[in-house]
RNA sequence: GGGCCCGUAGCUUAGGUUGGUUGGAGCACCCGGCUGAUAACCGGGAGGACAAGAGUUCAAAUCUCUUCGGGCCCA
């Protein structure tokens, strides 16, 4: 039995009742649990950090992942749904800073880094709430029961296994990298951090002569931090550009090619000799400054790429102390790493001239001194970028510390092969971003000098002749060299580091590197870690691996998707997951990034909250291809609801209203296929194609365009037309074939197209699906098997006429609209003009065009000239340029003369002549155009397909039939006014004049069937519960209703 | 500073691989119509230098280059 169902869509409030539904009767664990033993489609969840809210940007990413999930159950996939909490990293740390108002590093351990931690630990789960609200509200099936979590003693054994993994592939190393260090801070930034904190700045920058051994000559370098110098051990050209040697006020000086001609521009220089880049490689100069002795070979010319001939001198002096690329060229050149640089960024005693100065304050002493040595070839103001310290503002200084790595750079053929085997959406990036970034791969700098992370598991002997280090990689390792060990123990600091290890070779005691790992690595190994594999789960960790799809934004590309891949690699040498859908970023109207200090976005509840998750959802899926950003603010998804889901329930609506009241039976009444009229059979044939679309675009993920093509069918065919041309089937009072075959199409697609957009807005379908169900269909929507398209109901000839048809009717509506006769009014005939095979295909539904344009009759004709007549007009460009001032008179002269006439003669002898104020003239047939115009009382009109022609008489008979109609209308309108049922009978009494009353007679049974009046009179003071005056055209019509 | 993506009507967008009549829609707006689906429906109108410039070509929204603007990632 189908229900009437409320009229009002309240998507709050359907919604919440569709969760309860979902919740008390297990539903989602049910659409797990009926999968089992099917092939599985592992889904892997991107760990969102809980400890800031959730906006919409997070609301997108569960979205797409909810409804990929949902489509492929559906397709009887089985799918487990871990969730997972990221829980570690610097936002955290910084977070508990602020609130405890913690300045700095020493700050956190004068507080004391258990509480601190313990701080930390809390805090991450203070949204938490938050965040399972939410991911509730709009839908996202997803195990929150069960979650991964990072902190968990479980997680961190896992990571720490595979970190003896790649210590026992001699992957993890101890070197240095160069980071933005914030002196005053003690701390090194992060990247986060130190883009918060650039600023312009204007800095002298120096030219710098370097004599060349044995030479009298100097190799000229630019630099702007002058205090680097001291750190010198190298000088870098580009391979491939061209040096010259020049004699310039009397010095012999090297340097770029293109900069010599901008540099010394106007002066006077003789060139000497010139060199390529890759000759002067190794080359050697005496060093500036002699405050230590390297253990290595140093001060030569070494060859870079990232040498440019924007600015300086195309030589660039290298202090592989002081910056990344220096420190690369260092690397690659075996160059020693002189660091004469404090940790508190003053020089140390060894630099006598300036011990004990901050490096930035000593630069114009420096310039000074080497000046006075001769050694300065000029300084030119500089500004450029440069990072400060976000929380104290002093300038950075880049500096070598001492980390831990994984030499990715060693695995990278296995990281390139691995990419090449991964489905990328959109596929651009599989080469782009992400191959680029995988093809200049750099050795993950694993260790953070922080407090809350996972713990490095590295131990060193403290005994200085045994130095032995161990990499733990489980909680037995630890416990059995643990001289004793907690019940209730927590693997981070400080317990870790007050645990006494002894050394398995010399029995002295170990002491842990102090880091905390990069929290990348702790999500990066979710793909095993959720299992607490190899510790518990073998078998579930190897039928989920590979993983078949992840999810998440695109600012993931190199953070998520990266470190899964990396460890992944070095693992197992496998991709972590077969498909990855990179989706865009969310912004705000005005194409912003949403952010958290901005507060430039609406709290995603508010929304939920009155459009509801349907609207939400299928706004995001539809607006825009998933990799594309898309924009989001409220009236978008306001337009969503007004446009698509409230159509969809309104359609639903109407189908179910009617169906309740005929008692529609779903299995009893049901027409066969065969026996059902065309614009079913047309509408069935429409909603396969839209299935087989949808199914289409699914495999591509282009989830946009499969959500457009059910939108448009729902919206344009199935409500705008097939509904619409459908309604006077249902309004028929018995039970006739017709109807039913009406109600037996507009069932099964209810419950079909319900089910193809379930996974999309799967509150409303469940609304839909609940009303429709027989007892023996699975409980829920989302219990059912996915739609299989049926091809042999595809008719392409039938779609082909229905769309002339449609056609004809558009053009057919927009001539009446021209000739101003109403659409109620009915016209005696129409006439199509078209080829036989036209004919033939819109002859069947030619029914629907005489209601559409309201006609009586329409008939076929192949060619137009019973309609129109053939004329002729002057040619006014042809005329003026010939006759000059007679023209306008020649003009008015044929406007005189009988056009049918003048037609025939100029057929005949190809010209006229004309009488002009005595003169004759001759005019040949070229000042003359033949035009065809229709007949009187015809009107034309047509598609590509045919040509509609009206006529356009209004005989009486046909004037009160439509008169008849305005009454309908009025009294219709009325009803609706007094909000009565579909089935309540009225009494109407109507007040009209005479005349008209008497036209009326005629059409007073069906005014009266119209209208379910049961009883219809004319009388002079017509009285009832609604009285209503109207003008009706010019005549005025008293009426008055009665329930 | 480097890499990648994007830019079409007031807004959201189709078309772009494969160059080819007058660049299609929807929302909003104006006029008219229809209506027992009413936060709807139908017809018409107005609204575009396809971000700008250059090039290739008989022909460019489409291909190439440059510039500008937005975004992301990396410095």
């Amino acid at each position: 039995m189908i229900n009437s169902p409320p009229q009002k869509y309240v998507p709050n409030e359907f919604e919440n009742k569709i969760r309860k539904f979902w919740e008390e009767n297990d539903i989602f664990q049910k659409s797990i649990d009926q999968r089992k033993g099917y092939t599985p489609y592992v889904f892997l969840e991107g760990p969102p950090t809980a400890n800031g809210l959730p906006h919409p940007g997070h609301v997108l990413t569960r979205v797409v992942k909810d409804l990929v999930l949902r489509y492929q159950t559906m397709n009887g996939h089985f799918i487990e749904r871990k969730a997972g909490w990221d829980t570690h990293g610097l936002p955290v740390e910084i977070e508990v800073e602020k609130s405890l108002g913690l300045e700095d590093k020493q700050a956190v351990e004068k507080y004391g880094i258990k509480k601190f931690n313990e701080e930390c630990k809390k805090c991450v789960f203070k949204y938490e709430n938050a965040w399972v609200d939410i991911t509730k509200k709009i839908g996202f099936w997803i195990d929150m029961e069960k979650p991964y979590i990072t902190l968990k003693n479980e997680y961190i054994e896992s990571v720490w296994w595979s970190l003896k993994q790649a210590w026992e592939k001699k992957l993890l190393y101890k070197g240095h990298k160069v980071v933005p260090y914030c002196p005053r801070c003690g701390t090194p930034l992060s990247a986060h951090e130190i883009s918060q904190g650039y600023k312009t700045i204007e800095e002298p920058s120096i030219f710098v002569k370097f004599k060349i051994k044995g030479e009298d000559a100097y190799f000229l370098a630019w630099t702007t931090t002058p205090w680097t110098l001291l750190s010198n051990v190298a000088l870098a050209v580009h391979p491939d550009e061209t040096y010259v040697r020049i004699r310039s006020e009397g010095e012999e000086l090297i340097l770029a090619e293109e900069r010599a001609a901008v540099l010394l521009k106007g002066q006077e220089y003789d060139l000497i000799d010139s060199y390529s880049g890759k000759e002067l490689e190794g080359k050697e100069y005496e060093p500036l400054f002699d405050y230590c002795e390297p253990e290595k070979k140093a001060w030569y010319i070494v060859l870079a790429d990232f040498v440019t001939m924007e600015d300086g001198t195309g030589i660039v002096h290298i202090a592989p102390a002081f910056g990344e690329d220096d420190y690369n060229v260092g690397k690659k050149y075996d160059l020693p790493v002189i660091q004469l640089v404090k940790l508190d960024g003053t020089f140390p005693p060894e630099v006598k001239r300036w011990a004990g100065q901050f490096v930035k304050d000593a630069d114009p002493s420096i310039i000074e001194y080497l000046e006075e040595r001769g050694l300065l070839s000029g300084t030119k103001k500089y500004s450029h970028e440069y990072p400060f310290c976000w929380r104290c503002d002093s300038p950075l200084l880049y500096y070598a510390m001492e980390s831990w790595f994984i030499a990715m750079s060693k695995v990278q053929d296995s990281l390139i092969k691995n990419n090449n085997n991964i489905n990328w959406y959109p596929s651009h990036l599989q080469q782009g971003r992400f191959g680029d970034f995988i093809r200049e791969v750099k050795d993950w700098a694993l260790s953070r000098k922080r407090y809350w992370g996972t713990p490095l598991p590295i131990w060193t002997c403290k005994n200085k002749s045994c130095k032995n280090q161990i990499c733990i990689g489980s909680i037995k390792e630890l416990k059995e060299l643990s001289e004793s060990f907690p019940k209730n123990f927590d693997l981070h600091k400080p317990l870790v580091d007050e645990l006494v290890l002894h050394c398995p070779k010399c029995k002295e005691i170990m002491k842990r590197e102090e880091e905390v790992i990069d929290c990348w690595y702790d999500s990066g190994s979710a793909f095993f870690a959720q299992w607490h594999y190899p510790f518990e789960n073998e078998e579930k960790f190897k039928q989920n691996f590979p993983v078949d799809f992840i999810s998440e934004a695109l600012d993931q590309t190199r953070g998520w998707f990266y470190s899964l891949l990396a460890i992944s690699t070095f693992l197992f040498d496998d991709r972590p997951y077969k498909n990855v859908l990179t989706l865009g970023l969310v912004l705000d109207k005005d194409n912003q990034k949403m952010s958290k200090s901005k507060r430039n976005y609406l709290d995603p509840n508010i929304i939920l909250e009155r459009e509801g998750a349907d609207a939400l959802r299928w706004y995001l899926v539809s607006a825009n291809a998933p990799w594309m950003s898309t924009r989001f603010y409220e009236q978008a998804v306001k337009d969503t609801l007004g446009k698509f889901i409230l159509t969809f329930w309104n359609s639903y609506n109407f189908f179910a209203t009617y169906a309740s009241i005929d008692n529609f039976n779903t299995k009893k009444d049901t027409i066969r296929y065969e026996d059902r009229t065309l614009i079913d059979k047309w509408i069935i044939s429409k909603f396969n194609q839209v299935i087989l679309d949808f199914k289409r675009y699914f495999v591509t993920f282009e989830l946009h365009k499969a959500a457009r093509a059910v939108e448009n069918f729902i919206i344009e065919d199935f409500s705008n037309w097939y509904l619409r041309r459908s309604r006077k089937r249902l309004w028929i009072e018995e039970k006739t074939d017709d109807k039913l075959a009406g109600y037996s199409t507009m069932y099964e697609i209810f419950l079909d197209l319900s089910k193809l957009i379930a996974p999309i807005i799967p509150f409303i379908t469940e609304v839909v699906y609940q009303n429709l169900r027989h007892e023996e269909m699975p409980e829920s929507i989302h219990l059912c098997n996915y739609l299989e398209a049926d091809k042999e109901k595809v008719n392409k000839e039938l779609e082909e006429g229905m769309q002339n048809i449609r056609d004809l009717v558009e053009v057919g509506r927009a001539l009446r609209s021209k000739i101003g006769i109403k659409v109620r009014y009915p016209l005696s005939k129409a006439t199509l003009v078209c080829t036989e095979e036209i004919e033939t295909r819109i002859k069947p539904l030619l029914d629907l065009l005489n209601d559409e344009i309201n006609v009586k009759e329409i008939n076929f004709e192949r060619d137009t000239s019973k309609f129109m007549e053939k004329t002729i007009k002057l040619n006014h460009s042809k005329i003026g340029p010939k006759f000059r001032e007679k023209a306008k008179k020649i003009v008015e002269i044929i406007e005189g003369l009988d056009k049918k006439a003048l037609f025939k003669e100029l057929k005949k002898n190809s010209k006229t002549l004309i009488n002009f104020e005595g003169e004759k003239i001759t005019l040949d047939k070229d000042y003359f155009q033949i035009i065809e115009t229709e007949r009187e009382n015809i009107a034309k009109t047509g598609t590509n397909e045919a040509i509609l022609l009206l006529n356009t008489e209004l005989t009486a008979n046909l004037e009160s039939e439509g008169f008849a109609r305005e009454i309908v209308r009025r009294i219709q309108s009325m009803r609706k006014e007094m909000n009565l049922e579909v089935e309540d009978k009225i009494v109407t009494k109507i007040k009209i004049d005479h005349d008209k009353k008497e036209a009326l007679n005629q059409w007073l049974e069906y005014i009266q069937g119209e209208t379910r009046s049961k009883e219809l009179s004319f009388t002079d003071k017509p009285s009832g519960q609604l009285e209503k005056k109207w003008d009706i055209e010019g005549v005025e019509v008293l009426i008055a209703i009665s329930k």
